[in-house]
DNA sequence: GACGTATATGTAGGTGCGTCGATGGCGTTG
DNA sequence: CAACGCCATCGACGCACCTACATATACGTC
């Protein structure tokens, strides 16, 4: 349950590239993905990145999101476990942050290096 | 439920950019990724784009993919209805191919035009 | 027109996920 | 040291999703 994404920018899998990817990588990157599929998320992530130093704590979070308390804190806890977000705890709150190119690898990802064949010559 | 993904592109939203989203574009980026998060579509995807000619139909990926048929149609009808995919119907057989840029399209949103503030002064 | 193939849809079960209230740990403040 | 605030975890509820079996529709063929 670490960084998964860590594990996947290595091998540097191109999901869309060349040929297709197998079970594993699949799984792997569909559960970052995962991560980012949720609109609360999205808004975290979000919001964090346009904070005054780039990191908010928790009590920050909840009223623009309009969730409660444990529940900012359970989307938090998804983000960093996927590597998209640091904690930092500094005396009694806990300031996240995003991860420096954690999205841009996953848009890296998503865009292979050059489009292939794939023009389409039916009919 | 047509292509939520134009409607993105257009007012070209940038959910890692400027000012946090609304809470209605989170919404419509998470349906987007959500038809992307999944092992069974990461894999239709990557096995129509490396196909001969960039397409495929779906009696051709149930067998790759170790699902039944219902279920691969299933998938399919998901990723088109997110605008992922375009289905053409020649004759008995369906044929799916990647729409051109759409998952170009959602990689630039994931990956803002310029990294702005967040240098992380924290500590 | 009947049959077989290819695909889509309907229905149902099992599982996972988002949300909340309540609880407990931990640092700060009076 | 006692009280308060911030945060993470736990248990539970409800909803959405993945998958499969069965069925329905469309097209080509004999």
């Amino acid at each position: 349950m670490g960084t998964a994404l860590a594990e996947m920018t290595m091998p540097q899998i191109s999901p869309l590239a060349g040929e297709p990817i197998e079970k594993h990588d699949a799984e792997r990157l569909a559960g970052v993905l995962k991560a980012l599929a949720d609109p609360a998320r999205l808004r975290l992530l979000s919001l964090i990145q346009s904070a005054p130093d780039g990191e908010a704590c928790v009590c920050d979070l909840t009223a623009p999101l309009g969730l409660s308390q444990p529940t900012v804190s359970h989307h938090l806890r998804i983000l960093t476990e996927s590597g998209l977000l640091e904690r930092e705890k500094r005396g009694v709150w806990a300031y996240y942050s995003l991860v420096p190119s954690a999205i841009g690898a996953i848009a890296d990802l998503l865009t292979p290096p050059r489009k292939r064949g794939a023009k389409r010559a039916a009919r």
